[in-house]
DNA sequence: TCGTTATTTAGTAAAACTTACAAAATAAAG
DNA sequence: CTTTATTTTGTAAGTTTTACTAAATAACGA
């Protein structure tokens, strides 16, 4: 989006997005047992938020979620879900509202009347990506585009820290009821790695030997012959995911304790 | 709300409600191993839909939500939950927009370019009261308000067949999360009596000595001394519930199996 | 008054599942 | 070829769930 088309969103978006309404992500990104998070800098607060957008009259919430996603990360087809929405009248905080800011980085007037300042209700969605497989984008919203760290966050703006909190909460939940890990190991990966991955999105430690004998019992995994070499220790199998039983799965969900 | 109010909402609604997005509540009726689900026949679009409403400028989805049931079922302070809201752009079927019709019950011209004939998202909620304590109200939007058995509901409006799915899908899974049957059965009631509550809500059967004893274990029921005369059997005691450790699970939540 | 009957409720054995841990397997380094 | 760290199998103990039995009991009617 450039300069012109920037200005032509703030004032016709109305047109072909559906204002009052908009939706936040919680992108949270795993790599090497490490989960981030991925925030923006603001660039009409100054402070740092989840990224979000509007939802295109011809679109799903869904689909604009997907959208908003693949726009900041270039990531595509991922887990994501709906977890709430947000609509208290205080949450956007409109009263702090700066006439001369919104001249200064929009060159409009009458800003308090435009159609992005007005009360909005917010769609939560979560979502889970390889942050090292992301290429992040900034946009005429932001400023920055960044991974922080999840026990290292910043202060977040509007109501976004609730927002953070509950997509979490809703995560470690469905942890227990949807497979996960597609898109976030390698094709071929050890008992040890899918372990790795769930003690750091659950945040805490798993047993060694039953966790895996569970989803293996669940069926969601496929022995490889191949194993991975890992120096001077016994070399560990390789597995896969059973990509059939693992979309029945997603469908209908599983029960992991 | 009488003729000249309504007028004034549908003319001049969006300066006091946030236009765009609504809320629909499903809200299922006990009583007496009874499960029902109330509906309106809808006015402008003459079938059954679930009863909804808009959110004042003022108000939390909550408050919106809570206001809406109230004003239908004159019902306060219920089990009330925010599912999943429900934005599909083809959901409100605004191609079907009949302008002869809207001049007739409205008395109004351009129809189509009211604030209510637009892209609408709406937040589903779900409530869960007692039918029997209820008094029903029509309003301008509605020509009938009627509890419908569970079973034997009418094709619905919109998307609402969907959300009446997904209400009650979210209503068995929080089953089992936190405790229900306050407001929902008399101060003082027999084991069986809160078990047939769970097997109405549940749709299937459940152990008649296990269930109890794992409502007991979990703290929620005192026993009382009395005892409830059933005819030509053994009587059964009396219990209420524990509102401490209610209000705790309520909060906190519960794991029953 | 006393069986009969239907229901509540305590009790328990079996089954299933979870958890904790021991020990064997093993790959590579020294 | 011993040492070391890790994977992986196996299993015993503990806990929870489930299924079922039998005792308790309230009122009815013979």
């Amino acid at each position: 989006m450039n300069e012109a088309e920037f200005r032509d969103f703030i004032q016709n978006g109305y047109l072909h997005y559906v204002p009052h309404v908009s939706i936040d992500c919680a992108i949270f990104g795993y790599h090497d047992q490490q989960l981030k998070l991925l925030l923006i800098r603001h660039r009409f607060v100054d402070g740092w938020c989840l990224p979000g957008g509007y939802i295109l009259r011809t679109e799903t919430l869904g689909q604009a979620a997907s959208r908003i996603v693949r726009e900041r990360t270039g990531v595509d087809n991922l887990f994501l879900q709906q977890f709430k929405t947000f609509g208290d009248p205080d949450r956007a905080q409109c009263s702090k509202f700066d006439e001369e800011r919104w001249f200064r980085l929009t060159g409009l007037r009458d800003g308090s009347k435009n159609w992005l300042i007005d009360h909005t209700i917010s769609v939560g969605f979560y979502a889970i990506t390889d942050f090292s497989k992301t290429v992040l984008h900034t946009d005429m919203v932001s400023t920055e585009t960044a991974w922080f760290d999840i026990d290292h966050l910043p202060k977040l703006e509007f109501d976004h820290d609730q927002m953070v909190k509950e997509a979490m909460h809703t995560l470690r939940l469905q942890l227990y009821h949807y497979p996960i890990g597609y898109n976030l190991l390698p094709a071929k990966f050890t008992l040890t790695e899918i372990r790795a991955l769930y003690e750091t999105l659950l945040g805490k430690k798993l047993d060694v030997s039953n966790f895996p004998k569970k989803l293996i019992a669940l069926g969601l995994l496929n022995k490889l012959s191949e194993k991975r070499s890992i120096g001077a220790h016994r070399s560990p199998h390789l597995y896969s995911f059973n990509k059939t039983r693992y979309n029945q799965a997603l469908k209908e969900g599983i029960v992991l304790s």
